[in-house]
DNA sequence: GGCAATTGTGGCAAAATGATGGCAGATCAG
DNA sequence: CTGATCTGCCATCATTTTGCCACAATTGCC
């Protein structure tokens, strides 16, 4: 599955010239001239990547324009500006529009065949899958899961084994409810309602002696426990 | 919860100078002048982002290292070169790398400041999409279900599980009345019919404590109880 | 208004649930 | 083998919740 680039430049040479280029890449490319035939193709579908020029043609800020509608239809859609346009306030602009990188024409084609591989690895990590994250971050709470180590600000917590993945099941959808049958499941532990209840009294304990004011670890009564954030 | 920056640069006036700007945006920053006690600080937690400079005193590509070794330590981790080395070779090396950006040190803060929040707003997008929360909104009504969290006007409002079911079960189709014997089902619980109004009441204790003026649970007689919008 | 049916109120006791401290067996490193 | 640690569980105590009742208030209807 090859990935779309669409390009929105108004100059034909260049337009040629990247595309081939990016062809030349294994991308599949799609190019615009100008905002209207752009806006018209995006409403129909989302490429994988835009590569916007800002001038286009009689409209001077027509990529900004472009990208503040694109962000709309995708927050996730990866938007580079390229353009000839070398300041610092047309950067910073098109930057907090929500481009993800801003490019000026004068760089090689080989950096910006680098930028763009860059900024796909970035983006195909929203696709992954989520379980993957080795390290899950809640508040003061930090618990890396292949070293099996907590932290609570920054302090390590010298947790048991089933301690831990009593506190990973926890924290793995940070907030919810998680009753003591589904702790039990997802730490894959068979035992005792109230050893449930004694794991939680020890973690808790832990957590009190390094912070005093811990209260992180909720009952909810007739539910289960949730880590509150 | 501030985010954390990690600055590694082995200029201590750079450094001093960059740390004091991005203290002034409200981030966190942890600064190093070589790679070793960089590495031993990251082996114990990772910041948010990593903004790491090439040359570190003897090490002319101490960077480059750093930057492998973090990408083995977490693929999602956004890590940004700020080095002077203004040359094609070292910025495509560098985003292969793994490096999210490559910028140079002629940049001026407000645009190396947009880039940070670029950035960020980027891997934001990581952290958030799993966020399936079965939230259930009415007016000022939020009713949270995994979280077993209800709000109104914002307020927390702290209901038992009976409560919080027949609440649920009360607002399953807004503006509907429920006989006590629904409620009753959709609660699961086998009770009397006094009992359902002693739910009720407990139920608008609760909500009229918080705003006095409410007024939202009808009382349709010999019918039931309605949720009124 | 008068009456029967229905609902609201305050309160109470039983039941359910959770916290605590401790204990015995299991496991493991030295 | 020994001591330390971990784990599961129990008895006990504390707390919260729940179901229900008697009685007051309200409603619908004649």
């Amino acid at each position: 599955m090859p990935r779309t680039i669409a390009l929105v430049e108004d100059d034909a040479a260049i337009r040629e010239n990247y595309t081939v280029a990016l062809k030349n890449q294994g991308y599949q490319v799609q190019t615009y001239a100008d905002r209207p035939s752009a806006t018209e193709a995006f409403s129909r579908e989302l490429p994988d990547l835009a590569i916007i020029d800002i001038g286009l043609n009689e409209e001077m800020e027509g990529g900004f324009m472009l990208c503040q509608q694109l962000r709309q239809l995708s927050q996730s859609l990866p938007i580079i500006f390229f353009t000839a346009r070398d300041n610092d306030v047309d950067t910073i602009c098109g930057l907090r529009m929500g481009a993800d990188d801003y490019l000026t024409k004068d760089i090689s084609m080989a950096h910006l065949l680098a930028r763009i591989a860059a900024l796909f690895r970035r983006t195909d990590l929203l696709a992954a899958p989520k379980e993957h994250s080795e390290q899950i971050r809640i508040g003061h709470l930090n618990v890396d899961v292949s070293r099996m180590k907590v932290t609570w600000q920054s302090i390590p917590v010298s947790l048991t084994v089933t301690e831990f993945w009593m506190l990973h099941a926890l924290i793995r959808h940070p907030g919810h409810v998680k009753s003591r049958q589904q702790l039990m499941d997802e730490s894959r532990m068979v035992v005792d309602d109230s050893t449930i209840t004694s794991h939680i009294k020890r973690m808790r304990k832990k957590f009190v002696e390094l912070d005093p004011s811990f209260d992180h670890i909720d009952t909810v009564y007739g539910m289960g426990y949730r880590w509150q954030a």
